[in-house]
DNA sequence: CGATTTTTATAATGGCCAGTACAAAAAGCG
DNA sequence: CGCTTTTTGTACTGGCCATTATAAAAATCG
């Protein structure tokens, strides 16, 4: 039963692989954000034609769609590390705002978080698509911090998501990573003392 | 010597107001940001046409400029009344927060700060402009907190303002009063604990 | 009145945008 | 080989963008 063995498709071969170009994609809406990219940087970023790039993603918001989804699995925030069941609420969380800050100044040229930014692009559908990822972050947040605080949970995930916006803001301002560790530190503090124990 | 008394210039008087067109315009550029509003948005708010717009005020940029000076005038946050010598420093930065929460939501239909939004758009003038007004403010911020803790001013400083460009995103987003409030106090609270005395 | 000055309205400019029509090219299938 | 399938490259579309050329209109000045 080799029928999945790599029996080519049919037609003429892609030239491209779809998957370095999302990847390519990727660094483009990091660095620039979903309004200041358009469909001709993503296309000679890849070496590639129009219809090649619509055949293969349908549209740029379906290429973003998919730059979303690679980023959920592999850029973001490993939320399910940091957030310990068998470690102090606050801890953790400041250990999340301290990654946070580490993580937005990794890549000089695609400061701040990618989904963060995408909930503040100008196209309304691609500003929907990344607030689906963001509000299940928070909802990860909320979640964790219920189970152990959950008269805090809303207040505290505000505070949270407040400091991620500000931060991510503030990495693509130009703000260094001793900045932004220092405003991480300086809210984990708050939330140290917001939570009981 | 009745000579700047109102002798009407010369040539054919306006049709409109330009003060009451850049009163138009920061609602506009308030509710929706630079780079969404187009210089057609603008005319066609007015009821004039665009050679009307150019010869009043240059540029859409030159437009957006007038309307930051109008802001920063008119619109936003009364540092110099909030940060009082006579009280202590953590209590008058928690008011600037508290009363930033408030400004932010006070205008469903132009949530945020329009300055802060202003330097996350793509227009690289514009944002060098609104990035000029945002400066200025966190100067009085730093030069305010290091009048009595210069230890301290600069740490604050950022935390401040990570907080208010999280404030203001958060503003946009949706979040209400009551949320932004809980997330302004608790950041108030860790400025209380980072400042001496 | 006639000359000058300024703003007006109409209509257009070139540029970039996302997206596409079309036919040739490159592969597998029988 | 001829047929089918898929991707390719070229060239284009209509729409919106900021901005402007042109000339008529509306006022003051002498």
């Amino acid at each position: 039963m080799a029928s999945t063995k790599s029996g080519r498709p049919r037609g003429r071969p892609r030239r491209f692989d779809p998957d370095d170009a999302v990847t390519a994609a990727r660094e483009l809406f990091h660095a620039r954000g979903y309004d200041a990219v358009s469909v001709t940087d993503v296309t000679e970023a890849l070496g590639i034609n129009p219809p090649s790039f619509y055949a293969a993603f349908g549209s740029k918001l379906g290429l973003y769609a998919r730059v979303l989804e690679r980023y959920a699995d592999t850029g973001a925030l490993p939320f399910a590390d940091i957030l310990r069941p068998d470690r102090p609420v606050a801890e953790c969380l400041a250990t999340l705002l301290e990654e946070a800050a580490r993580r937005y100044v990794a890549d000089p040229a695609a400061a701040g978080c990618m989904v963060v930014e995408g909930t503040r692009c100008d196209d309304a559908e691609a500003r929907k698509a990344a607030r689906a990822y963001n509000v299940a972050a928070e909802a990860l947040i909320r979640d964790y911090v219920a189970a152990r605080h959950p008269e805090d949970a809303e207040r505290v995930t505000d505070f949270v998501a407040t400091t991620m916006f500000g931060l991510s803001a503030k990495a693509r301002a130009g703000h260094g990573f001793g900045k932004l560790l220092a405003t991480a530190r300086l809210a984990g503090s708050a939330i140290a003392s917001a939570l009981p124990g």
